[in-house]
DNA sequence: ATGAAAGCGCTAACAG
DNA sequence: CTGTTAGCGCTTTCAT
């Protein structure tokens, strides 16, 4: 910058006024112009990070992921980078793994960074390292998942009426021994779906004990397999199942595959989130959709609002899920028994490839 | 800092050094521990970015990805984190959407941050800005897509093995029309497997023109069903086809699916990449494994390498892929013409969903 | 072994 | 309208 002075002829803090958006209109526009001029000959641009120190405003976003590899995510971090993109912002984004030590870690690393605040998919209801940022009056947007209690911005699906669009298609189709594979409950989503889930069945006028609940530890393939096994081993299992998310509703049709039953022939499955490859699955998967794109870019913008005024009052978005049906659901079997004694089956496609069950 | 300063009863200068593992040895060890226990005490910790003013050190890099929705990369960046964040690195990723214009946003943005380093996974065979940023002496490790002529960083799958590999399985199943959809021919993954098929066909003594490759634009489901319909619309159209990618595999099935045709029963699809789920479309598809971590990690060691040591002799890491076996291929129909006239077909699964055809 | 002082690249009052 | 000054949070000679 002080090159760029000396070769314009002015002194630095004018060249810091001129190459400044907010300032540059106090300065003369022929020296404004010499400037510029200069600037460019000498490929020079702003440091954005210097500049933060100063003003503690670096037109960067944090992101925080807890799982890139859960498709849901990619699609919302497009949305959020969408509007950030056009609003002179940049995302940065991080992934936790789930683990608060990272978290923690990550979001440090950011707030050195000078971010100017964050969009966060982490969240879980009770959460210190969330509950922490936002008392430290950092600008934080909630999204997907919330805290307990509000107070923050969010932007969430509507968990307890997706699950009950789930409950209400698979009665409509005639099931009445419906299971929930519950999502962790230390999340809104997990919690929200799962709370639906008994709603509305109540509401069907279905019985729902127990028995009917099992919970995958973590939203995963695995964690889904194992809950729907346990779904299976139950004295009247299910004919249906609701699951938390798609990765579980995965999980499920692994579960059937090695229990030697068909989906949707012997049990019908419905996820939740509309996961990029739902439509892809086998069978295509029946599963409420989330706008992903559209979520994101609607934190983003909100993040927006709370950084340029600081006393914007918290609100939260719900959005209405939608229910998107496919091959995974079809009427309950005639003969709701389980299938033939000896384990080999027909069709059942077992899954004899090399590959690593991710 | 100035107030652990003041709290342990030194000069802020000191505080430095004991919080730096450098400088920490220059440091008495009681003074050093209490400045440490201050420190701990006030919940201080350095900020690395006014350091990096200094220092020109951030311990932080920049990860460039074209497309975070291709399932590819997750875990590429999940093996670059892991290897970064056990040295004390922070990897901050972007995004560019494949465009050139906001892929020289982001290296500027993340450059202006003062990041150590990239990693890029954007790579094209004639690369501008990846040159630039090469030749202005960052240091930069591409990974996965590397530029013509070699000379710099990369960990890259050997591509033409893995497509020469295709095609042997293809082959050895029966197979003798084979088709080949390419990828951007731009990427060096779509230039170097492309002549791969061309030189395996020749090898296993296979006829091997015009007809046999279709070109997709883009590694998308879209640009693979498009190129599979070309290959499919052929005067003899291919038994078995070999992608490019694992995307413009399930573009193929998509193809297949609206034809009429079954896979593999009539037609074989094997993939490349072997990305996540790729074991759970319909059929599970047949794939040249690459291993996703593994690469991802490699590539950051050789990044860390590269920081540490900005004379290191640029070095190219490729690794073999392996064929994963799974149920998009089988022995070519006996009688190789198309199914029956009507083209309502017996048993293709249409895609009826209300879903987006992502 | 530690304090002092200068400076990394920039911005923000404050003068003039 | 533009120059001056101080300082954002840290590191690093240079003294002592």
């Amino acid at each position: 910058m002080r090159d760029v002075a000396r070769t314009a002829g002015v002194h630095p803090g004018t060249v810091s006024r001129v190459l400044n958006p907010r300032t540059r209109e106090l300065v003369n526009p022929v020296t404004a112009g010499r400037v510029e001029q200069a600037a460019r000959e000498m490929g020079y641009s702003l440091n954005p990070i210097a500049r933060g120190l100063k003003t503690r405003r670096t037109f960067t976003v944090g992101v925080l992921i807890p799982d890139l590899e859960n498709p849901l995510f990619p699609p919302i971090i497009r949305g959020i980078e969408r509007v950030l993109d056009s609003a002179g912002y940049t995302a940065l984004v991080a992934s936790t793994d789930g683990e608060p030590a990272q978290e923690r870690q990550r979001l440090e690393a950011l707030i050195a960074r000078q971010v100017d605040g964050f969009v966060i998919a982490t969240a879980e209801r009770r959460h210190p390292v969330v509950a922490d940022a936002i008392a430290s009056d950092l600008a934080v947007v909630l999204v997907n998942r919330t805290i307990d209690g509000g107070g923050v911005f969010a932007v969430v699906p509507d968990d307890r009426r997706g699950s009950a669009t789930a409950v209400a298609h698979l009665a409509g189709l005639g099931h009445t021994r419906i299971g929930h594979i519950a999502g962790p409950q230390s999340t809104t989503t997990g919690l929200l779906r799962h709370r639906g889930f008994v709603e509305a069945m109540g509401d069907a006028g279905l019985a729902v004990g127990p028995e009917q609940i099992a919970h995958g530890e973590t939203f995963t393939i695995a964690g889904g397999a194992r809950a729907a096994r346990t779904l299976l081993a139950s004295a009247e299992p299910p004919t249906g199942i609701v699951a938390a998310n798609d990765l579980l509703a995965l999980g499920a049709y692994t579960a059937l595959a090695d229990a030697g039953l068909d989906c949707p022939a012997d049990v019908s499955v419905v996820g939740f989130n509309d996961m990029p490859f739902a439509d892809r699955f086998d069978p295509p998967l029946t599963t409420i959709h989330i706008p992903h794109g559209h979520i994101g870019a609607r934190a983003a913008e909100l993040l927006l609002e709370r950084i340029e005024d600081p006393e914007a009052t918290p609100q939260t978005l719900m959005f209405e899920p939608t229910l998107i049906v496919r091959e995974s659901t079809a009427a309950p079997p005639r003969k709701p028994r389980r299938s033939p004694p000896g384990s080999g089956g027909t069709a059942a496609r077992g899954s004899r490839g090399a590959g690593p069950t991710r």
